[in-house]
DNA sequence: TCGGATTTAATTGTATTCACTTTGCTGCGG
DNA sequence: CCGCAGCAAAGTGAATACAATTAAATCCGA
């Protein structure tokens, strides 16, 4: 099967120009990845893409060899690149992790303090969902607003951490297939409500300079999501007893 | 300057046989970073290193690559790789981060429970170490010992975690210069006493099928290293100043 | 017909070459 | 003396060619 929906570079993209082919490509089979387009399990054939995307094999391979960085890929010398498969235990567990992680820079954040900027953004993000949330419903494509609205508070908070280590692995949480953000989809409008209420929490706790508070708060407010996810997943009827450990937190 | 102490490949290497250059290579420049061979935020010539380890340049990109994907090079497009520079407070911070993460490893392990061989392990460990603290000082060499020692236990513990993600993560906190465990070299025998202590402690906790308590034990027992850290470097008169937030823990 | 060794194709690893970008220098003009 | 334009050198990015390894297929021999 010649890789579908796989199409080469749409030329000199926009006016954030794009650097080179090898970070192109990278992005390009990175999103191939994520929405399923080459499966999990699969063996990547270099040629195969190099043809597909219309490049040389060099910047393939860079972009095989960074994404085996970020972890989507596992590699074995001599026999190349395979997708690497996320066990149903292994996304929950990147939940489990990131909400360490992001407690930890919600804790570095309340120490350090924020910038008048941050302040505004984040400021705006709470007041923006508010806004959202109070008609007690969502229209279509309400949850969509909100997912940028969740991320411009998380995003910044990461920042105000002022640490590159501890962005790069919540990123890498991120990217975890099925973990990312797009799935807050199936989630209740009450959920939302009470997650966003989380925010208002982390906020004032870091705005009051208590890191401690601030980081307890952060990782209920990220575990509550996982906790989500795992119920939905099993009111889906879906096999959840893969789950390790307790699902409810 | 021609990087000095920078060899060609001493041929395959022994039963464990080189899979392939780039993975040679990766090693080579790994260690010439973390000992200092290369010195931090300098730039990366490719041309050079590819002359100094007589290999082409293709391996050498590829060392570098996953270099950066390790989080010891910064990667500009075309400009090529820098090695990273790591100030005393992203240090403090990796040891913040590894605590965290490690004590996630310590409360899945509680929950996924330890194989007899991991019992073995780490019983085994205990034991040795005990042994080894017994006479209430140091001898020449025993730190080197002990930290063989101490490498066991977590390794073993984080094995038992189950979860690739996490340990990727954990090794990558542990390649931080500086913050890798040959500096325990510089501590006390009641320190290692008391760490020592509570790694019978999180053993305890583990068996016991306590997650919660193993977690926070383990995650005390790593920021206990970072403080120990923090008052060796502040004693030795280094500027601690850098450092955020309460170092006390 | 099955097992195994050998050969052949496919795929990855490395080297080399060429193209493009960046950077530093040189010289001209102000 | 300073600044800027243009040029030259160095370095990175990408493509192609070649080598080595692995996987597959074929051809025996029992």
């Amino acid at each position: 099967m010649p890789d579908s929906s796989l199409s080469p570079l749409p030329e000199a993209t926009g006016p954030g120009r794009v650097a080179n082919r090898s970070l192109s490509v990278t992005d390009q089979i990175r999103d191939a990845i994520l929405d399923g387009t080459v499966s999990a399990g699969e063996r990547i054939n270099e040629v195969r893409f190099s043809k597909t995307l219309e490049v040389s094999r060099t910047p393939v391979r860079a972009a095989l060899q960074a994404l085996a960085g970020e972890g989507l890929l596992d590699y074995a010398p001599n026999r190349g690149f395979t997708v690497r498969e996320f066990p149903l235990s292994a996304i929950v567990d990147a939940y489990e992790i990131r909400a360490s992680l992001e407690g930890v820079a919600a804790r570095f954040a309340a120490e350090r303090g924020l910038s008048a900027e941050e302040r505004a953004i984040i400021e705006e993000s709470l007041v923006a969902g508010d806004k959202l949330l109070a008609r007690g419903e969502f229209a279509e494509g309400d949850l969509t607003i909100y997912r940028g609205i969740n991320g411009d508070f998380h995003d910044t908070l990461l920042g105000a951490a002022r640490n590159r280590m501890l962005a790069e692995m919540i990123r890498i949480c991120h990217h975890v297939p099925m973990s990312s953000s797009r799935n807050i989809v199936a989630f209740e409008h009450r959920d939302v409500r009470r997650r966003h209420d989380d925010h208002h929490r982390i906020y004032d706790a870091i705005m009051a300079r208590e890191p401690w508070r601030a980081e307890v708060l952060m990782r209920e407010h990220v575990s509550g999501v996982k906790s989500s996810l795992v119920k939905s997943l099993i009111e889906r009827g879906e096999q959840a007893d893969i789950v390790h450990g307790s699902a409810a937190g």
